[in-house]
Order: C-alpha cells, then sequence, then structure tokens
DNA sequence: GACCAGGCACATC
DNA sequence: GATGTGCATGGT
C-alpha cells in the first residue's frame, strides 16, 4: 500500500482509541503461549482455553511432560480444541524442534536472533507462517508482525490494502511501515483481532464499526 | 442445521 | 502462484 507511514500510525491510534490496551497474549508463561498459538489454528479460543486449564490441571503444562505423554492420551486430551490428532503430531514436533534447537527451554530459544529463528520454525511441520510469528512476538518478544485472517478481512473490507496480498506481504507492509517494537505490535495485532471478534465478522456486515469514516 | 472460529499441508491445475 | 480439500470441536 502506498499509504504512508502515518496512516498506519493513525489506524493504531484510532483502534487503541475504541478499545484500551488488550493485554495480549493470555498466558502465564512463554511455553502456554507457543502451545496456545498452536492449538488456536483455525479455532475458537474458548476451545483452546479449556484445554490448557486441564493440562495446568494435571500438571503437564509443560514441554518434558508432553513430550513423555503417549500420542493418543496427548491426542485425548487435545479433542475439545478441534482437530486433535493434527495438533497432537503438531505439538510433538514442535516439542522436537524445542529439544534440538534449545534444550526444550524458550527463554533459551529466545536468545536466538529473530531472522534465525522465523525460518528455523517455519520449517516445523504445522507451523506455518501465523503460528510462527504468533510464538515469535508472543512468547518470544521477537518483533515480527502477526497477520491473521481478522487482518486480513478487516483491511480489505475498509479498502485500506488490495485483497491480492499474500501473508508474508501484508506482514512486510505492517513492519516497513511501523517502527520494530515489540509491545506496539502486539498491541496492534491484538487490537485488530478485538476489532474483527466485535464488529468486522463475516455477517452481519460491521455495524457501529470504530473505522467506519477512516480515514 | 448452517455458519463460524486468532491455519496448515498437500494435491492438482 | 492460485485454488480446492481434509482436518473436528463447541458456540451462536
Amino acid at each position: 500500500m502506498a499509504r504512508p507511514a502515518k496512516r498506519w500510525r493513525e489506524l493504531y491510534d484510532r483502534l487503541f482509541q475504541a478499545f484500551g490496551p488488550q493485554g495480549w497474549w493470555p498466558g502465564e508463561t512463554p511455553f502456554e503461549v507457543a502451545l496456545g498459538a498452536i492449538l488456536t489454528q483455525n479455532t475458537n479460543w474458548g476451545n483452546v482455553a479449556r484445554v490448557l486449564q486441564t493440562l495446568k490441571d494435571r500438571g503437564l503444562l509443560d514441554p518434558v511432560a508432553l513430550a513423555r505423554m503417549d500420542p493418543a492420551e496427548l491426542a485425548a486430551i487435545l479433542r475439545p480444541a478441534g482437530y486433535y490428532n493434527l495438533k497432537a503430531a503438531r505439538v510433538r514436533n514442535f516439542l522436537t524442534f524445542l529439544r534440538e534447537h534449545a534444550g526444550g527451554s524458550l527463554e533459551r530459544l529466545a536468545e536466538k536472533p529473530l531472522e534465525e529463528l522465523r525460518p528455523a520454525l517455519l520449517a516445523v511441520k504445522g507451523i506455518g507462517p501465523e503460528t510462527a510469528d504468533s510464538i515469535l512476538l508472543y512468547a518470544l518478544h521477537k518483533p515480527t508482525f502477526v497477520v491473521d485472517a481478522y487482518t486480513f478481512r478487516i483491511l480489505s473490507r475498509h479498502d485500506l490494502v488490495p485483497d491480492s496480498l499474500s501473508y508474508e506481504e501484508l506482514r512486510r507492509l505492517f513492519m516497513d511501515h511501523l517502527p520494530a517494537d515489540v509491545p506496539l505490535y502486539q498491541e496492534f495485532h491484538a487490537l485488530l483481532v478485538r476489532l474483527g471478534k466485535e464488529f468486522c465478522r463475516p455477517r452481519p456486515r460491521c455495524v457501529g464499526c470504530p473505522l467506519e469514516g477512516w480515514p
């Protein structure tokens, strides 16, 4: 988008003014955040929260404990989050990645630079661009922008970008027009999700949307 | 009962 | 590169 950098900041300011700070991501530890990122793929967050609570109650919200579990048993616990067989495999792929790259520690993983981590995460089967960027931004505090279905829908519905953009193109637009600021990226994405959930839904169309009349 | 939800891999053209 | 399909539960 040929839109100047000022416009991107204005979009953020408008959303922040409308909704206030979102305090994302929900999760007490970086590992819980990363796990949530995988489990919420194309899935309502409420279903994911239920699974995370079960894991927490059983003392399983831990890389070592999860890796020790029988795969079928893991899948059974993930059931409420949907795609449970698929997600059990994806979680296990991530655990293997974590062990091989950082001895199972997200704190140690965070010591590596973004430029190295992003391609490495994307190489994990089951971790695509949105999941990778969510883990990087919210669990590892790396300055990468998270694009999701809400982001596409909001920007295209309000004619802020052409709807032909790819994930990477839209991500670059945000990053090229905003400073590499982790809290800013975290809030911005969270605000877009908030807007998407409350107003910019598939049906009915936006009513009373804070972006009406903007720019 | 249809539609939706903070995707991804894989096949096919 | 674009498009179609399978994966699955739970809320509205």
